[in-house]
DNA sequence: TAGTAGCACAGAATTACTTCA
DNA sequence: AGTGAAGTAATTCTGTGCTAC
């Protein structure tokens, strides 16, 4: 039923948004991108599209049909009141296919029907009946399946119509103009809610894997941390003790007497002149600081530039 | 040129209805 | 037969961009 419809809608998602959005980069764990990602929507690019071939695609900047139709319209009063035929067009017809099971009450008045269009819904209104007429409760249609297949043929073709577009799929379908935009505006918020939920789930199994790295880094740390307390993690360092740091240049030296790869003779403030001040030893155990981390044996051993 | 009104359109939220388990 | 959930057509509201004045 429903679930078997649903696949039928060939909602293929991905983290990507369609068209001209930018996409969800995430780099976190690209082995984790479903992977519909790789395919994602590849049916809502309108470069490759056939359909825009025939029906360019709509373009809210510099779209023909618009400043065609607003060309028109300057031409009517598209506020005045509804007409019968407008009225009558507002009580909604079925196609020779689809059903309807009640009849609609009220439609926005501000929207405007331009020419063609109007005489479509006009066309349209023709076949009501009386008994449809007076009922005032909401028209429900159920597309057809042949309806609902051509529908999604052309938004996987585009997700958005423009006025002839819309007109000719109207037409295709038998079916008003303005069925056919709410089917679009549906089909896209179905399509936004599905990514939604993707992206969602995708976050989520990142996060659950940030937080098992996390985990483990923490874990790796606390035997570094064991480690470096055992006495045979000692004996094959350098005890700490025979390291020394100038607290002025913060350069680690050691005493004459010890050998290390620095000799304090080379260092400004250990050499044969008295220092000006006594070097400290590094103590490299010392426990990190609680936000900054403080140094670890390799920081020490590591030259300093 | 800037400001504004009117318009079309899209998205979001919601309602109302249908279908099915 | 009644009911709740899910799906979806339709409506309403709001924001945005464009054009004409």
């Amino acid at each position: 039923m429903m679930m078997a419809e649903k696949e039928d809608l060939g909602l293929s998602l991905s983290l990507s948004v369609p068209q001209n959005q930018h996409s969800l980069q995430f780099n976190l764990m690209p082995s984790l991108v479903p992977s519909t990602a790789a395919s994602s929507l590849s049916g809502f690019n309108p470069q490759k599209s056939s359909w825009n071939a025939t029906f360019p695609p709509s373009d809210q900047n510099s779209d023909p049909y618009r400043a065609e139709t607003r060309s028109f319209l300057r031409g009517i009063d598209v506020n005045r009141l509804p007409s019968t035929a407008d009225c009558e067009e507002e009580a909604g017809v079925s196609s020779p296919n689809s059903t309807i099971s009640s009849v609609s009450g009220k439609r926005s008045e501000r929207e405007g029907i331009n020419g063609e269009e109007h005489e479509m819904e006009r066309d349209y209104s023709r076949g009501i009946s009386d008994e449809e007429d007076g009922d005032t409760s909401r028209k429900k249609l159920r597309l057809s399946k042949d309806q609902a297949a051509i529908l999604e043929e052309s938004f996987k073709e585009h997700n958005t119509l423009n006025p002839k577009q819309k007109m000719a799929l109207a037409k295709q379908l038998g079916l008003r103009p303005r069925q056919v935009e709410v089917w679009f505006q549906n089909r896209r918020a179905r399509t936004k809610l599905k990514q939604t939920e993707v992206d969602c789930e995708f976050l989520k199994r990142c996060c659950e894997n940030l937080t098992a790295e996390n985990r483990r880094l923490q874990k790796e740390v606390q035997e570094l941390r064991a480690l470096k307390l055992s006495p045979q993690f000692y004996m094959q360092m350098t005890p700490p003790t025979t390291l020394t740091m100038c607290p002025s240049c913060e350069r680690v030296a050691v005493p004459p007497s010890a050998s290390s790869t620095v000799d304090a003779r080379s260092h400004p403030h250990m050499g044969p002149a008295p220092h000006h001040h006594r070097p400290i030893p590094i103590n490299p155990w010392a426990p990190a600081a609680p936000i900054t981390r403080g140094p670890t044996p390799f920081d020490v051993l590591r030259p300093r530039s």
